[in-house]
DNA sequence: TTGAAAGCGCTAACAA
DNA sequence: TTGTTAGCGCTTTCAA
C-alpha cells in the first residue's frame, strides 16, 4: 500500500491500442461498436491490446465525431422527496432496458441550479434531457426546447410545447376529499391551495368536485400557504387550534404530506385530537413525513411510472424524430388511507 | 403551440459564431474563455452574435480539446438512504463553490450498476470520481485508480490507495450502548453485526468499549443478521419475544435504523414495551425510518460533512497531483436520543 | 489585440 | 476483411 501512485500517464489512445494490435485504428473501432465486421482472429488480438492497455474510450471524442451521445440527464428539482426519486429510479431501469444511461442533477429546489444543469446537459449534447421542473419557471426548458433540445418535463406544467408527463392531480385530490367524506367528515379545509401553481389548483379542483357530490352535506374552504412545508403547516395548525371545535373544519387535505404533518404536530400539541375530532389527508406519500408520531394518509403519486413512461417518450422522440408527435401522459395516483383519517367513530390505538 | 417544432437544424458552432462576428475562431474561444484579452468592443459584438444564434458551446469538443473537465461524477451506492443523499448535497454544494458540477449515478444497490457508472465517468474524462461504494466490493474502484483516475472514496473500506472520508463507526457504536447504559441498561445486544463489513465490525467494536467500561455491570451480545434491512428485523424481533423478560436484553444497539425498525414493530406487536422494557437505538437517522409509530433513537451520521470533506479532498488532488499526499479523513457522528430509548423510568405518552 | 492552424481521440465513408 | 482519411467543435500555440 505504497503512496507512490502510477505515473500520471495519459491514458491510452485507439491510436495505441491499434499500434499494440498492429492493425489500423478504424479496426478497433469496429472492434469496439462493429464486432461482427472484424474477423475472429483480428478481434481477439484487439480485445487483448485493450485489456493490456487499459484502455478506455474517450467518450467525448465519441459523442464529437458520432454526434450522438448514450447519456439522458435528468434534472430533478429535489431529491430528498421521495416522489422524485421514484422518477429517477423508473428512468433508469426504462433507460438501461433501453441501453442507455441516466445522469442525475439535483436542482435543490433553487432555479440557479436547475438552470446550470439543463445547460450543463445542452453543453454535453446529451441524448435527451427529462426535467421534474421547479414550480416557478418554465422558461429555461422553453428556450432548451427551442434551441432543438429533445426535453420531455415530467410533473411538470402543461401547455409546453413537448412531451409531458403528469399525474391525475384533479383525481387525488377528488380521492383525497371523497375519503374524508366517506369517514364521516362534513366541513373540509384544503390547505396549501395556491393560485398560479397548476398541480395545487388541480387538487383543490378535485377536492371541490367531491364535495359538490355531496349536493351541499359538505362545505370546503380553501387556505393559501406560501409554501407546502412543515412550519408552513404549523401555522395553520395553529389558527386552527383557536378555532372552536364546532367551527373548527373536521376534515383536511393538505397539498403535501409535510403540510399535513405540521398541522397535525400543533393540533395534538393543542390538544386537538386527529382523528378523532380532525381527519387529515396528505399527498406525495413523501418517505419524509413518515416521521410523523401519527401515521398520514396519504395520496401515492406513481412516481416510478412517470419515470418509464417519460424515459419512453424521450426515447421515442430520439428514435423517430420526423414522425414523433409531441404526447401527454396522465398518470393516476393512488389513496392510502392510514391513522390520520381513521373513521371518527373507530378509537385509534 | 403549434406541433411544428423547429426544423432540428444542427446547433451553431463557434465557427458560425465568429462568422457572425466577423472575427476570427478564436476570439471566440477567447470571448468565452479569457475575456480580458479581447478587446471590449470586439466582446460586445461576439456576445451579440452568441446570444442571436443561441449558441452553447459543445463540451465534448471542449473536454477533448482541452484535456479537462469540469464535472465530477458521483458514484451513489443508495439514493434512497437519505444519508447518501446528504453527501450528494455536501458535495455539490463544496464543487458549486469552486466552480465545478457534480453529477450523479445512483448505482441502487446493484454491483453491475455501480460498475457501469464508474466506467461511464471514466470514459466521460470526468474530471474526477467520488464512490459511496457498495459494500461488497473495492475492485472496480481500485482497477479505475490503477488507471490514473481520481478517486475519493466515501464511507468506504480503509486501506484503499487513495483518499477517503469516513464516519467514525466505532464512535458511534459506542455512544448508542453508552447511552442504553445511561439510561438504566443492563444487557445489551447488538443486532447486525458482520464480519467482513468493515462498519459494522467498527460499531460493534464501539459498543463493547463501552460495556468495558462499565467493569462487568453490563454485558453484550451480538446477533449478526444477512442485512440490515426492516425485514431483517423482524426476524430478530420475532426471536426476542419469545425468550423471557428476565432473560431478554433490555437494551439493543442495531446496526441501521431499518433493523430498528423492523425489531420495534415486531416487539410492540408482541406485547413487549419499548422503550420501557427494551430501549433501542438504531443508527444512520435515516429519513426512510421516520415511519415508525415510535420515534427512533438513532445515531446520526455526518453525511453533509463527508460530502463536502470528499469533494475538497478531490479537488486538492486534482489541482495539485504532484504534491498531494493522500489522506483519510474521519468525521464523528451524533446521537439523537428519540422515544426508543427513553429511560425506562420515564412513562412515555 | 486578433488571426491562422495544428491537433485532441474518435467515427464513418471509402478504398484497397 | 482491413486500411486510410476527412472531419466532429473546440483550445492553444504562434504569427501577424
Amino acid at each position: 500500500m505504497t503512496q507512490q501512485d502510477f505515473p500520471a500517464s495519459p491514458p491510452p489512445t485507439m491510436a495505441d491500442v491499434a499500434t499494440r494490435a498492429g492493425v489500423a485504428l478504424g479496426t478497433v473501432s469496429n472492434v469496439l461498436n462493429a464486432p461482427e465486421k472484424v474477423a475472429e482472429a483480428t478481434r481477439a488480438r484487439v480485445q487483448r491490446a485493450i485489456d493490456e492497455l487499459g484502455f478506455v474510450p474517450n467518450r467525448a471524442a465519441r459523442v464529437l465525431a458520432a454526434g450522438t451521445s448514450t447519456t439522458i440527464g435528468f434534472v430533478i428539482v429535489d431529491l430528498a422527496n421521495s416522489f422524485f426519486l421514484d422518477m429517477a429510479r423508473g428512468a433508469e431501469r426504462e433507460a438501461e432496458r433501453q441501453g442507455m444511461n441516466v445522469l442525475i442533477g439535483d436542482s435543490d429546489l433553487r432555479i440557479e441550479k436547475q438552470r446550470t444543469y439543463l445547460r450543463l446537459f445542452d453543453e454535453e449534447r446529451a441524448a435527451g434531457v427529462l426535467v421534474a421542473p421547479h414550480p416557478d419557471t418554465d422558461e429555461d426548458v422553453d428556450r432548451a426546447r427551442a434551441r432543438g433540445r429533445r426535453i420531455v418535463v415530467v410533473n411538470g406544467h402543461s401547455g409546453l410545447a413537448g412531451c409531458s408527463v403528469d399525474a391525475d392531480n384533479e383525481l387525488g385530490g377528488y380521492l383525497a376529499a371523497r375519503h374524508l367524506i366517506e369517514t364521516g367528515r362534513r366541513r373540509l379545509l384544503f390547505v396549501g391551495s395556491r393560485t398560479g401553481v397548476p398541480a395545487l389548483e388541480d387538487r383543490a379542483r378535485g377536492a371541490r368536485r367531491a364535495v359538490a357530490e355531496t349536493n351541499g352535506a359538505v362545505v370546503l374552504s380553501l387556505r393559501e400557504t406560501s409554501r407546502v412545508r412543515a412550519e408552513h403547516g404549523r401555522e395553520v395548525g395553529r389558527e386552527l387550534a383557536t378555532v372552536s371545535a364546532g367551527r373548527r373544519p373536521d376534515g383536511i387535505v393538505a397539498a403535501s404530506d409535510l403540510l399535513a404533518v405540521g398541522i397535525i404536530e400543533v393540533l395534538l400539541a393543542s390538544g386537538v385530537s386527529v382523528p378523532a375530532e380532525v381527519g387529515v389527508v396528505g399527498y406525495d406519500d413523501n418517505r419524509a413525513a413518515w416521521d410523523s408520531a401519527l401515521p398520514i394518509s396519504t395520496v401515492a403519486q406513481p412516481g416510478t411510472e412517470m419515470g418509464i413512461a417519460a424515459t419512453r417518450l424521450l426515447l421515442e422522440e430520439l428514435r423517430s424524430p420526423q414522425t414523433h408527435r409531441h404526447r401527454h401522459i396522465v398518470l393516476e395516483p393512488r389513496l392510502v388511507p392510514r391513522e390520520s383519517s381513521a373513521p371518527a367513530n373507530r378509537h385509534p390505538r
